[in-house]
DNA sequence: TTTAGGG
DNA sequence: CCCTAAA
């Protein structure tokens, strides 16, 4: 059984060609030991699937390994595989990022992962400089593997290396250079023309560029809320020049080294890294989140284009989604704010984890008005030009990840209109991995027909863009804040007003967490594998873990009993992730006090959990 | 501030 | 999750 996994169109002007990444999941019994095969190919306009040559297929093949579990997750049949070779793995599974679980799943499967992410690292080194020249990336070609890399690599060392933060400094200049100013730049009148329309949702006669363009940085600053304006101007960007790629890998790269490179050790005049940094983070991994919605948003999209270009100055219409989330979200924020600021206000004036970031503290209303113009109403949302908050780092923010996400959408765009944190809902996140690989590459499912080997040209790029955002996706998974409500029950009572469900994905990285810097060390995982997560302290971190030790042993004595009861609502917590707890637990010797005094080291888990269970 | 533990 | 004590 073959399929294709991942689907790229060309994002060129024209569309020649479509990559392709196709899994070949043998279903003989074997899985396990060759679970997955990759297969690129490209598909050309008519449809014909050519497949790629081995070479390019091995590439490929180390490149996506790590990232593998988006796909898996994506694709029903991936799922399948995935879970093959072990039951406890309920669909339950599905929706989450399987990276880390695959691991504690099967032996062979981490065995063959952590060659891969060598070997990623190892190939990437060799693929990025080809791929520097082919997009003339200003990046400094980089370690893309870096996040995994710190991971898996050097797992033991404690303390944060002082070289990642280096690289991240050194390249950091580069972006700076890409201001929205720039990609502005390239516009033209007509074009800024459009963009002002979006931004204010009302024309303009003035021809000035300058003016245009600074009007519109202004409205972009002060609203926040970059939706149309930025998506048309990417749409333009896209239509002049095809630079939107270099953006994109410039961006991704940034991202990568956000994770790693944030150590906190040198932050002394590197303020605003951290801004831009989760900013960008957002929107990969809105990005990611919605690519796929976009995608098939694509013809309708281009074909908005061509009517922008002959003059017909529309506006892309948001989408329903946009405009429901937008107006969902405020009201939930006007529901939920009062209450929860009271109720914080009268525990005293600490903040929980707000972080710096928080623009806007209030949400502004919605405000769109109709537009006649193009024939067709549309609803704009209408942004006011006053300004308020803190525009100039905004604006900054907003502005250098402009150029990058044209995969980014209303979903994006919503929580920066909430003047959020960049983040995305707990269940938005679960969602989102189900629903659509984090490269935003939309999973047609192909029947691949075995042909012969053909050239397969301008793979790197594509691959370098798999492996970026996937392994973003592997660490941003992010929250956002502040859709805590307090849930009036019908008993009277009033339900936590903060409570966010522990996703499955964020418990794998709390155990990675703990198995890299030790359990206790909360702080350290906090900043490491947390640094996108405002919410989830640490000490959420150390009660989740301790939670999950009582679960992990609790749950011992019924091992044979698939998964957990449903009886918690909360997520069950897959076998695999107890046992690899517990595991921890022991070989820390952090166990419940009657285990303690184990003098052998070395001890197996179960040997002593059996004695006692 | 961070950890640990009780509520 | 929240709150606190202790380090």
């Amino acid at each position: 059984m073959e399929t294709v996994v991942a689907v790229e169109e060309g994002e060129g002007i024209n569309q020649e060609s479509t990559s392709a990444i196709v899994i070949n999941c043998s279903d003989s019994s074997n899985q396990i030991a060759d679970p997955v095969i990759y297969k690129l190919a490209r598909v050309v306009g008519d449809g014909i699937y050519i497949p790629a040559t081995d070479d390019e297929v091995m590439k490929a093949e180390d490149l996506i390994d790590h990232k593998s579990s988006l796909h898996f997750v994506l694709d029903n049949s991936q799922t399948t595989i995935c879970n093959s070779n072990d039951d406890t793995f309920g669909q339950e599974f599905m929706p989450i990022d399987c990276e880390d679980l695959l691991a504690f799943e099967d032996p062979s499967t981490q065995g063959e992962r952590s060659d891969a992410v060598v070997d990623t690292t190892v190939d990437l080194g060799k693929l990025n400089p080809r791929f520097e020249e082919v997009t003339q990336s200003e990046s400094t070609p980089v370690d893309q593997s870096g996040d995994e890399k710190q991971a898996d690599l050097v797992p033991r060392s404690a303390e944060s290396e002082p070289s990642m933060s280096t690289i991240c400094s050194s390249w950091k200049p580069d972006f700076s250079k890409l201001k929205g100013e720039i990609c502005l730049d390239n516009l033209s009148v007509k074009e800024l023309h459009a963009t002002f329309k979006a931004t204010f949702g009302r024309e303009t006669s003035v021809k000035d560029k300058q003016w245009l363009k600074r009007r519109i940085s202004m409205g972009l600053s002060n609203s926040c809320d970059v939706s149309l304006t930025t998506f048309n101007i990417e749409s333009n960007e896209i239509e002049k020049k095809d630079k939107l790629e270099d953006c994109n890998n410039k961006d991704e790269n940034r991202n990568k080294y956000s994770f790693t490179g944030h150590e906190g050790g040198n932050d002394g005049g590197d303020n605003k890294i951290p801004v831009g940094q989760s900013q960008t983070i957002q929107m990969e991994d809105h990005f990611s989140g919605i690519s796929k919605s976009v995608q098939s948003d694509a013809p309708k999209r281009h074909i908005a284009l061509e009517d922008d270009n002959q003059g017909n100055k529309r506006v892309r219409k948001p989408t329903r989604r946009y405009i429901e989330e937008v107006s969902e979200s405020d009201s939930r924020e006007y529901s939920g704010r009062p209450v929860s600021s009271a109720r914080s206000s009268g525990s005293g004036p600490r903040t929980r984890v707000r972080p710096v970031h928080n623009i806007q503290p209030v949400s502004k209303p919605l405000v769109t008005r109709h537009d006649s113009l193009g024939g067709s109403g549309v609803e704009i949302p209408y942004v006011s030009r006053i300004r308020r908050g803190r525009p100039r780092e905004n604006f900054m923010s907003l502005m250098k990840f402009q150029p990058y996400g044209m995969g980014m959408t209303a979903r994006l765009v919503n929580k920066a209109h909430d003047g959020h944190d960049p983040q995305s809902d707990n269940d938005i996140e679960n969602q989102e991995l189900k629903a659509t690989p984090a490269t935003g590459w939309s999973l047609q499912p192909l029947i691949k027909e075995p042909g012969e080997n053909e050239e397969y040209s301008e793979q790197s790029a594509d691959l370098n863009n798999i492996s970026d955002e996937g392994q973003m996706d592997s660490y941003a998974d992010v929250d956002s804040d502040e859709n805590i409500l307090t849930v009036p029950t019908a008993k009277g009572g009033m339900r936590r007003k903060h409570h966010r469900p522990w996703t499955l994905s964020e418990v794998v990285k709390l155990v990675e967490g703990v198995s890299r810097y030790g359990a206790g060390r909360w702080s350290e995982i906090k900043r490491i594998a947390f640094a996108t997560c405002s919410h989830r302290t640490s000490v959420d971190l150390k009660d989740k873990w301790r939670n999950l030790l009582r679960a992990s042993f609790a749950q011992l004595p019924a091992e044979k009993g698939v998964q957990n009861s449903k009886k918690h609502s909360s997520i069950p917590i897959p076998a695999p992730i107890l046992l690899r707890v517990r595991e921890l637990a022991e070989m820390q010797s952090q166990v419940s006090p009657e285990v303690k005094f184990d003098g052998h080291s070395g001890r197996n888990v179960n040997d002593i959990r059996s004695g006692f269970l």
